[in-house]
DNA sequence: ATCAGTCAAGAACGACCGTTCCTAAACGGC
DNA sequence: GCCGTTTAGGAACGGTCGTTCTTGACTGAT
């Protein structure tokens, strides 16, 4: 009953993905994600609530459909090369950003980071039989070399010494 | 000449650092500036023009009193254990913060954050004696290790693992 | 004492922020 | 065909944004 909807909302869900990992959580606007999602400002708000609440669904689509796949593949890697490599080519805009500006003010979303990097971490030790502390590290420096952008050379310099089949 | 100013810009730009450091650019209002820093609102927009000048100049003073000196001791490490504990241990809040999330939108913001981490690459390389690819690399792990948070033991493990004296 | 010049103080600006309200359109059930 | 319900479509809200304007306080030099 009633009328249906003019969009589709996991759609829509995804085009926020895309714009909140692009730029900090304030420069994108409610009318930006009306804009851009095909969904009117009143539907957004009776959909998610709030913009919070967009973007927390946009954070969890995101680790739903980028990250936990990622972890998936990091579970089968033969070694730190291929971990590294198969990070560093992942679209992680959205962690990375969620990480850095907005975990350190809200809790819900420093939990959901919390968790995705931890599934990463134990991906490296399911993997490569690591110990806990390593498989941080490992993803620390992932982490690292997808900030900085260059991370082709330097990510395959880094493997060559972390591997111990060097 | 004219009245004496009633602040010291030396302290405003580091006030500035430690707000710019902490949260967004876009999370930091004027008013917040105003009355973290103790200049006035016209004063402000007199000596630096706008709110992106001042943060320019905060990054600026940043880069200067942090990131240069982390570079000159980062030179004189002698190992990669240091090096990692070196960087972990600065406060690098703002460089980190205009890494992921102002240098993609400010090209200017986007070359100074580049050029100091090529001075932190080449401080490795000074001290280690790496190439230039892995010394990338090992400055790409300890940002990671920085944003992650729980640097100390995951650092300790990747320096024993990239360390050639274990 | 007066003047030109610099700064402090705070009100005020238009623009945009996230959010809400109101009305019309499109459905299923009676 | 009408009703209850859900959505689309936009106008409108108070609040806050970055920036500017106006006025008065304080200075060194004349």
């Amino acid at each position: 009953m009633g009328r249906p909807r003019a969009f589709d909302e996991g759609e829509a869900v995804r085009a926020a993905v895309a714009l909140f990992g692009g730029r900090a959580y304030d420069g994108v606007s409610v009318d930006d994600l009306v804009n851009h999602l095909g969904v009117h400002r009143n539907s957004l708000y009776k959909t998610f609530g709030s913009k919070r609440g967009l973007y927390l669904a946009a954070l969890r689509r995101h680790l739903a459909d980028d990250v936990r796949p990622l972890a998936v593949a990091l579970a089968a890697a033969p070694d730190v090369a291929t971990a590294l490599r198969l990070t560093t080519e992942a679209d992680l805009g959205l962690l990375l950003l969620a990480a850095v500006e907005r975990a350190p003010a809200d809790e819900e979303v420093a939990a959901e980071v919390a968790s995705a990097l931890g599934d990463l971490d134990q991906a490296v030790v399911d993997a490569l039989g690591v110990p806990a502390e390593l498989a941080a590290g490992i993803t620390a420096a992932a982490l690292g070399l997808l900030l900085r952008g260059d991370a082709d050379r330097a990510g395959a310099a880094l493997a060559e010494r972390l591997d111990p089949l060097r």
